[in-house]
DNA sequence: TATGAATGAGCATTCATTCAT
DNA sequence: TATGAATGAATGCTCATTCAT
């Protein structure tokens, strides 16, 4: 056996790294920061507990990767997104349909933007993060296709932040609802060709609403 | 001396459970259940860690008490509510408002919906409580208002659990933008008549938005 | 009311003391020392808890009394009772007789008897209280009565004190097992005159077997 | 370096229970159950108290796996005794002697089993375990080899349960006063040739005056 | 790299004891 | 005397983290 290069070691310790980051957020959707032991993460990635600590400096430094990973991700989706041409009316309608989409095929992520924002405290001292200019972050290129589509008249005029946090919390809670009833028809043992319609009819319902706060009266 | 009356105990008694729900619900709303620890509980009322023991079985006990007392308050506050007479539609604006300026006063009860659903599973089995169910109890009043309020034709028809959510997901990231923008304000100084305006205009502005989902087109 | 005379408040004293020990051994026979508690004993004796430290200074010094009560009582007995005239073998078998019909009726004390002797440790230093002592004075007057056997030559000769020993632990664990016969019988609801009959039976062999232990070859 | 083997971490994993149940008996036989502080235990072997719980799940866990290993051990020895062939009467000579000249070299087991069954309570469920299931079981060998002793005329007939407990106290108290007098002779100085003839003494009355208890009259 | 045994700070909980009334 | 609210030292237990292999 020759030694693995250079090369192949560090795409080994990427894998890895992306390994128990998944196993961590699936693990923190379920008990949140506080309660997700570093033990559970190792398990749920099939590791010694002890080799996380290779990988992550501790717990903290961990979940703040996670975060950044997320955040990142996110942003660059929303951003690109967001950069289309066309309607700003209609790109927020795509874009809720999209998220609500999503969460149907993997729920973890819509959960994940659930807690995290009040675990972040555990993660950042005040002065490295506000959850406003959290919040403010997150929400920036939404905020600004939101001030796009004032200027154009396709939205009506107001706080662009604000509106953006209100249609996301329509949309959330609307994915939270999704994923509920999702899990319910399961739990009731119906096969999926059963309540896929039932479940669209929602998402789209879910989408008309949350377009509803930007109509100009 | 004799020994205190009957009266004098149960009055000490209710005062100080008081105390130490309060206690909780303020380190609750900044940590979560997991990291809330009972000795910042009993600092933050001033008292001796043993005696949160005193009266309450365990830390589990006493979040489920606290858990209990916040949801039967709101639970009748917003049945009251919206038996009234009256528009529906009107209804819900008076709610979202009312709501929004409680929010501006004392913060501390929107932190304690925003985390609570997050933690029940600290609290409770599955058995005992899944969150779809939590949901639909939490909001019957409103589900039922809007019903009505789709029956008179004043509010648009559709899933009126999903509406209800969607309803509650805008004006509660509304509140939250309230609440931290006063944060935002107070931290920097500012006196209160200064943002009072300011604040009012965002409060209406997270009323207004929120009820236009219930619009029909 | 005209106030309690002192004489009136030393035997109502008295008397407090005397039910607090009463509960403190029922407590005490059922837990061991460690795991009997203040609040037990108390509400064993139907008093606030509080009110215990005022008949005794803790604890330890509640015990201590509880114990030295005892064995002046058992120490007074044995030694009345070995002072008296005749055959000194029958003597040990009346003795034998009395203490077990005693358990059939209150199986406390030998409950007592057997833990106390584990937990003197927990009471006294070493230096205020060998076992080995204890054993000794606890076993004087049966040790005296069978050296006197000896010299009678109605007991064979030997070492008295290990004598006593055996004698007693033959009859204790004859004890024993009349008092968890009688517990079954109970538990089965037999009632009383059903199984007097079959205890009388054990009774009588406890007695000789434990009176051999004495009979010269 | 690479990781140790499976056989390694079995190895060691085997070592330190031993190890923690080593100790916990050395502590036990002190203080019982209640007194007995894992902190103490872990000390006493050595070790951070922490990996105590890595090893067994609490202090009851740990206190059964003890009472278990003791207890089959002890039932393994007896069995085997008592289905040798020979003399009954003979069989119980031996077995008084070579149980009382262990206390002499290894004074834990008798002190042991003294607490054991006052303890069994706090370690078991009354549905789990009564006494009286238990002493039965423990006996059962002595039961057995009394009972053909009595069919074979060289023991006196009765009770064969009661005849083995009263032989067990019997012997019992004899190892307790063997302990003690050597404890006590150990405590002034004396070198261990001084005492052996006397403690020899002490262990051949202990043994005929047990058996004594058989004799058939 | 990888494993899992070992460590110990930290937190929940208990209970003897004190104290205001 | 009597009550029961209040205190805090002590103990069981957990879990992030380290370390020998």
């Amino acid at each position: 056996m020759s030694p693995r290069t250079r090369e192949q070691n560090e795409e080994i310790r990427k894998q890895r790294k992306q390994e128990i980051l998944q196993a961590a957020i699936r693990v923190y959707v379920d008990k949140g920061y506080s309660a997700s032991e570093m033990g559970d993460i190792a398990s749920q990635a099939g590791l010694a507990h002890g080799l996380v600590y290779y990988y992550f400096k501790n717990k903290k430094a961990l979940f703040r990767e996670l975060y950044e990973v997320m955040m990142e991700e996110s942003r660059q989706f929303t951003k690109t997104f967001f950069e289309q041409e066309g309607s700003v009316f209609e790109l927020f309608k795509n874009y809720a349909h999209i998220v609500c989409e999503r969460v149907l095929e993997d729920p973890v992520i819509p959960r994940f933007y659930m807690r995290i924002s009040l675990d972040l405290q555990h993660l950042y001292t005040p002065e490295e993060f506000s959850p406003f200019e959290w919040v403010k972050n997150f929400m920036y290129p939404m905020t600004q296709a939101i001030e796009k589509g004032i200027g154009q008249g396709t939205i009506q005029p107001g706080d662009a932040n604000l509106m953006a946090m209100q249609f996301w919390g329509s949309v959330s809670q609307g994915m939270n609802y999704l994923d509920q009833v999702q899990q319910e028809l399961i739990a009731q043992g119906n096969p999926e060709t059963a309540y896929k319609e039932q479940l669209k009819k929602i998402l789209d319902q879910v989408v008309e609403s949350s377009v509803s706060l930007f109509k100009p009266q």
